[in-house]
DNA sequence: GCCTGTGAACTCGTTCACAGCC
DNA sequence: GGCTGTGAACGAGTTCACAGGC
């Protein structure tokens, strides 16, 4: 018998572990495309190269998904961990900055199912405005955010914009009810508690990739 | 008197530090251009929510670069940093996979200063090679990479493929000298030891925003 | 026998607190 | 007095190892 806990402390339980429910999930669905029925975690870990038990306890936040002595059933798995993860539910996310960046989401949110859809593509850029995008959208003006937020039960925001526009238009965001914000501004965005920020900057990527380049790669 | 220590161990030093020394860098750069001088752990870290103690210790493995009872000055701080990133070097950087994405690095790569040149714009795809991009590269055959990655003293290979192609592509890679790798594409690829690659997947940032919007956001 | 679920041990990373220096 | 540089204390996160159940 299997079962999902409903009623997890969500501040017990670290980003970390969140980040890699999203990592197995991946992993599961390509099991599950093969046709394979039942794993374990051992053989998840040496797959994929995870931790066997790191995989066990990451689960055990959640509840108790897999059978003693054999191991979890792929599709079952899948299920739980989509619903942990928020993803039976469709998010709806407006992009602010349409660049290049923008583009290349808007074309990549093919391959995050169903669960996510862009609702608006924004723009301050006069000349950008009514321009349609690849993916069928119109561009609008990033001054109607406030309006167009609660009008298309907006969840998530996306900051595409160059670095000095990003805090004015978190702000916006922030003021305009979006409580959950993913900024790839090359800048560090605040915002309020209860608001969650996460940003993803390329620069830090590159440079990481610089110092070890210098350096000497480390031992495994 | 400063003092930037060279022999430090690259396998002592966490990756965490090293993602935080890039973003010192960028908090210094900001400092640099509204013409501060000088600069103490505490105030760095009240400006741009960091904890004092963490950059002291943070730049503690690479030398000393303050003064007692004064603090840090800017400049000096900014070109030490620069240093130990190693982005006083070139780094010259191929992108194999050429859509949106690999558009938007091609523009944005100009936010990155001196230290990082696309050097090769590579795709399989028969249609798209020989195209010009907006930077001014053609699109050349991805099967020429071998020969490109010695010729053009390339460092690093950036994946911005489709899935399915993606550890392919980072073989080919590796086969051709490559031995740090940015991946964009939404699967885990391997290497061998030796080899860096560092994944930057856009699910799981939208995937753990899913999830808090569904669970609450924690306090703080 | 085999694998999950989990307390306990350990490792790694962060924060504290203060000696040493300007 | 103020701030750096750093050992020591603490806390978070990972891995081990085994009891419990198929």
């Amino acid at each position: 018998m299997s079962l999902l806990r409903s009623n997890f402390d969500v501040n017990s339980i670290s980003a970390l572990t969140i980040a890699r429910l999203s990592i197995y999930l991946r992993c599961v669905e390509r099991l599950a495309a093969l046709g394979v029925e039942t794993v374990s975690s051992q053989e998840l870990a040496r797959r994929f190269n995870l931790n066997p038990a790191q995989i066990r306890k990451d689960f055990a936040y959640f509840g108790e998904f897999g059978v003693r002595g054999v191991g979890y059933n792929v599709v079952e798995l899948r299920s739980y961990l989509r619903e942990i993860l928020g993803l039976d539910m469709e998010h709806r996310l407006v992009i602010v900055g349409v660049g290049n960046l923008a583009m290349a989401l808007a074309n990549y949110s093919r391959f995050t199912g169903q669960s996510f859809l862009i609702v608006g593509m924004l723009d301050a850029n006069p000349e950008k405005i009514g321009m349609k995008t690849p993916n069928g959208l119109l561009v609008e003006d990033a001054a109607r955010l406030a309006e167009i937020v609660p009008q298309r039960n907006v969840e998530i925001g996306v900051i595409t914009t160059p670095a000095p526009a990003a805090q004015k238009v978190c702000d916006a965001m922030v003021s305009s009810g979006l409580r959950t914000i993913l900024n790839f501004a090359p800048v560090q965005v605040k915002g309020p508690e209860g608001v969650l920020i996460r940003s993803v900057d390329l620069r830090i990527y590159l440079e990481e990739l610089a110092f070890y380049l210098t350096h000497g790669i480390p031992e495994s």
